[in-house]
Formats: C-alpha cells, structure tokens, sequence
DNA sequence: ATACGTGCAAAGTATTTGCAAACGG
DNA sequence: CCGTTTGCAAATACTTTGCACGTAT
C-alpha cells in the first residue's frame, strides 16, 4: 500500500534515475505538469502552460523530456489530432482511458470501458503476438454538438 | 447483388463526380493505386508508387485527392506512424480492419476481429454520443519479432 | 469559354539536431 | 571535474498554399 500511494511524478522521478537519466529543471517541471493534467496535452502547450508559470523552457528540451518519459512508459503519446501529437500520464495503477475527438468542435473526451479492453484481449491473444499497448480513437460528435 | 458487385475504384469515381469534383489525371492514378492495395500507403509512398510505374505525379496533388478522397469517406486515414500519415481504401461494405505496429520492424500488420466492433458499438452507446469513425491501434511484437 | 484540376516551387508547422553554457553527482 | 541536461538556433520532414497552365464540361 505504501508503495501504491507513491505519485505519479515520483514515480516517474525513480525510473528515470533508475535508468542512469539526470534530473534537470525543464524536465522536473514538465513533469510536475504533466502529474496535475489527466489529459493529452501537446508539445505546444506544455510549452505555453509553462511560460504562463513565469516559467520558460526551451521547446527542444520538451521534446526530449517527452521521449525520455514515453521510452520509458511514463506517458502514453496519443494520436489524436492529425498534426501534433499529444502526451498523457502513464498510471503505475495501470488504468488508463481512450478518447473521442469531436469532429464539430474539437474537443477532446476521455473515456474508459472494461468491455473494450476486455476485447483488446481477447483479440492480442487471438493473433498471438504480444501487445504492449494499445490505443483506441472514436471520431464523431460530442454531447453537446449532436 | 449488382450494385454490390461495383470495384472500389467506380464507387469512388462516381462519389467524387456527384459532389461536383472533375475527374482529372493526378486523382484517377492515386485512386487506380488504392484499388490495388488492401493497407494503408503514405502520401510519399503513393509518389513513389506512382513514379516507378512512369507516372511522376505531383505530391500536392496526391495530398488534395487523399482530402478529398478522405473528406467522402472514401479513404481512412490512419495514425500509425508517429510522423507521416496513412491511408487506405474504405470499401462501400463497411467491412473494415486495424492494425497492429511492431514496435521492432516497424511491420504493420493488419487484422479484424467482431468482437472489438461490437465492444466499440456498445462504448459509443453508452456514452450516448455518434461515433462516425473507429480506429484502434495496437504496439507491440510480431510474430517474427517476439 | 470558363471554371476546376494539376504541378511546380515556395511557405508553413511540428519536431529533431548541433553545439555552447549551465548543472548534477 | 566530467558527463548530462538545457536552450537557442538552424535544420529536417511532412504537408499546405500560390500561381500559371492544362483539361473537362
């Protein structure tokens, strides 16, 4: 149990030093912000979330903290959008949520289902190949645009 | 049955003529191309496809046939490569599949399965929201790489 | 004849890389 | 100290756009 209620920036602060990587500061706060945001955010807006903290990072080192974090399973890259890509927290739990893009506005929907991941199974055991992970897009239109 | 029996190059031929769009050259190589291949192809794959049958076409012309050929539900266009789009034919069945990334090879290989669809129909259900598209993505190994 | 499709070249945008300076162990 | 991280700027890769010309109706 004590190990459970680790955070999420914790954690990811071990593995990373686990893995011979250094702390920095662009990658402590990229971090930090990643550990309060449960959804996708891009590079882009990391980057501005961050300059409107008073505090400014080179849009390179975000880069590299993302790869860094999602080498080592510590955030999931989603493809939602068509041209940037966007990075979320990986829970050591192991949940983790899908997404529905709203064609009309955009907006981004976060959802879970047992029954879709129980599928996923099913079908990675069928095929007998081994699946690390795995994503699911629904496209089509929100609540509030049908 | 005869309606049915329609090749996937007429169907699109003939729903790009009744939203208005001419026929021209650069569409009617890339739609021939599609026909023939069952996964998904990238812009510059599709150039090159094209110049090594003689037929050097212009890249922003296959750019603007793959939107439009997208924006009519003809083609999908799929995320499995980190940089560069994909796509494939969506034939008039509906019939459709997914892919899985070897995270080793970088092979793609395709495959579907009704138990993944029926998982997807019943989340689209009960968020209570119109999908009008699906698309699942699985990382992992291959057969020959596990 | 006239508007739309095509192709080239230039521009645009997200991401990566090179390198000097700051930093952690 | 020594090697890694950072940050800037330049480079890269995919995609889009502007415009002159060809082509379908």
């Amino acid at each position: 149990m004590a190990l459970e209620a680790a955070t999420w920036s914790d954690h990811a602060h071990v593995v990373l030093r686990r893995a011979g990587l250094r702390p920095g500061r662009a990658r402590a706060r990229i971090i930090q912000l990643l550990a309060s945001e449960s959804c996708a955010l891009s590079a882009v807006e990391i980057e501005d979330a961050l300059r409107s903290q008073g505090r400014r990072t080179g849009r390179a080192s975000i880069y590299r903290a993302l790869d860094q974090l999602a080498e080592h399973g510590l955030v999931e890259r989603v493809a939602v959008d068509r041209d940037q890509a966007r990075f979320e927290r990986v829970l050591p739990s192991g949940e983790h949520h899908h997404h529905l893009v709203c064609d009309r506005c955009g907006r981004l929907v976060a959802f879970d289902d047992p029954g879709l991941e129980r599928a996923i199974n099913r079908v990675s055991r069928r095929l007998g190949v081994r699946v690390d992970h795995h994503e699911v897009v629904l496209r089509g239109a929100c609540e509030d645009c049908d």
